[in-house]
DNA sequence: ATGGTTGCCGAGCAA
């Protein structure tokens, strides 16, 4: 069963794009970030005949993250817990039934720059409402999958050029500590994982012609629980998405469960 | 090199 992360930068602009890549790859689950729509303007028609069942967390021009499932779903929750005054649409979680359960969440970690500075204060903030969030998600049995748009360049090995990122949000100390400190809950990096070269990359800025020098960033990541890890088979980045006409600036990843 | 590009939506922000 392949599940897959993308950030797909406004659906309105890129849903021929999707379209014409889930009937390429047949994902059974895509996490989308980035709809830049509300729920309202999302158009599910345009997706009616492709077979899937839609759940959106919309809001307005910014942020917004989605489920495509083949697969029913149950549970599905809005919103990251801990702060009921956050307005902004980053998480969304749901129940997959398949052979077994399997819990996904889909998240839009938020990019936290100028840092440091308030933005960048949410950014830390939203990550230890995360992991207080994803510890008690832990507690259950079921098998666990967090795929999204991390916006955090985990080690020197996930940047083209690491020296570039040095005060950046998305590699400074306290991100990546805080990453770390949710990998430390037992969670696997599914890519890490299973590819151990340098020079994979999931997003490519549209500016000063980063996509053709390869100079990229990890930062879309799928972390699987022990129990979703037993199950991995596979983990790839769909790199190649990057150099078609209008792409998004990220690419999907996906991994195959043996679910 | 402090630029460059894109999406939202109809100006300027966010990335």
């Amino acid at each position: 069963m392949k599940v897959a992360t993308f950030n797909i930068n406004g659906i309105k602009a890129r849903a021929e794009t999707l379209k014409s890549w889930l009937d390429e790859t047949s994902p059974e689950i895509v996490l989308l970030q980035e709809i830049k729509s509300t729920d309202e303007a999302f158009p599910h028609e345009f997706f009616d005949d492709t077979g899937y069942m839609i759940r959106t967390h919309g809001q307005k021009s910014y942020n917004g993250v989605a489920i495509f499932s083949k697969l029913s779903l149950e549970d599905v929750q809005c919103g990251l817990p801990g702060n009921p005054q956050d307005e902004q649409a980053r998480w969304i979680e749901a129940t997959v039934i398949g052979r077994r359960a399997l819990k996904i969440c889909g998240l839009y970690l938020p990019n936290g720059n100028p840092a440091p500075g308030p933005k960048f204060d949410y950014k830390l903030d939203w990550m230890e409402r995360m992991l207080t969030h994803v510890r008690n998600l832990m507690s259950d049995e079921m098998p666990l999958l967090l795929a999204g748009d991390f916006n955090v360049i985990p080690q020197d090995e996930d940047a083209k050029d690491p020296k570039s990122w040095i005060d950046d949000a998305l590699a400074r100390p306290e991100t990546r500590t805080a990453f770390r400190r949710i990998l430390n809950l037992g969670f696997t990096d599914a890519f890490r994982a299973r590819n151990f070269e340098p020079d994979h990359y999931s997003f490519w800025d549209y500016q000063a012609g980063a996509w053709q020098k390869n100079n990229g960033i990890r930062i879309d990541h799928i972390l699987l629980s022990p129990q979703a890890t037993d199950l991995l088979q596979d983990c790839q980045i769909d790199t190649e998405l990057r150099g078609r006409n209008k792409p998004s600036d990220h690419v999907p990843v996906w991994v195959d469960l043996d679910l």
